[in-house]
DNA sequence: ACGCTCCTACGACAAAAGTAGTAGATTCAA
DNA sequence: TTGAATCTACTACTTTTGTCGTAGGAGCGT
């Protein structure tokens, strides 16, 4: 199977790892729930795209509550914006200094934000030598837990 | 028609555009061209990905040249950046913090990237009151033909 | 043991994206 | 003024996405 940093998804494909992220791990129906009342599709709506999901290898089921599956993202969400970032570079002419200056001048970013960045840069840049290529430490998971995958008595 | 930065781009068009924002203005040719060798699908392919991206108001033709339609970008670059970037937030948790953490742990961002962002930042932030809704002023066009697109000599 | 309610497995489809071929108009160098 | 080279304007087809519905299986309260 294709390298897992490979996954392309869609769009709404990424809406939905969106809310996997934030969870940790979830059941369709919460996944659904955690997106956004606008566009909120059918049940089965999320359903198929958790599925399809799963075939690209993004998500897996971990275990059942009740008699419902609950999937957990396989692909960090690090390994996945740095995918689309590079993609973006790509379209720019891979200068990210340009799209930095556009972005900042979007009024996306804050000095503060930048002024974290830079930290987090330094205190990589001054261990660089160490574990860099570990990349095993994704803070994901359990955080979200509160409350389970089986919640009942919701109607429809 | 609807707001302009409301065109909503696929990859392939995003690499279209990509090349059209290089180049200024170009015939369907060209642009053909300009995409990377790789990935460089059939002249009428790009003809229509091109025809589409007017239906979609992101470029129109200006005028011929020989016998061929010269088009130019009407979506700025800028403006998709933007949007594209807004996006990213929506699928994390709508933090440009985490996003830019996450950046420049990919490696990314260097440290000379976030402080010539910086200075971009401070520049803005000084004149802010200035001609902030102007937004018209798009140096698109004709000035982006300084020779080269990108910036050479980027590394990573 | 029932009857609900929820979930899963599939199957379907319409719309969008990706990809390309063709016929006929236009240019341009000889 | 001809013919080759090149475009444009359509048309068409295949995949991929986006969206759901339905049939049947599972838990669970009573």
């Amino acid at each position: 199977m294709a390298k897992e940093s490979e996954v392309k998804l869609t769009r709404f494909e990424l809406e939905v790892m969106g809310a996997l992220w934030e969870l940790g791990s979830a059941s369709v129906r919460e996944v659904q729930e955690r997106l956004p009342e606008g566009k909120r599709p059918a049940y089965t709506t999320v359903q198929t795209i958790v599925y399809r999901l799963e075939e690209k290898g993004a998500v897996r089921r971990v275990k059942k509550v009740g008699n419902a599956h609950v999937f957990e993202p396989v692909v960090t969400r690090r390994a996945t914006v740095r995918r689309l970032f590079g993609e973006l570079l790509g379209f720019f002419g891979g200068s990210p200094r340009t799209l930095m200056a556009q972005l900042v001048e979007g009024g996306h970013l804050t000095l503060e934000d930048l002024h974290e960045a830079e930290e987090i840069l330094e205190r990589l840049e001054s261990d660089k030598a160490a574990a860099v290529e570990k990349a095993a430490g994704e803070s994901q998971g359990r955080a979200a837990r509160r409350g389970g995958a089986g919640e009942r008595g919701r109607r429809r």
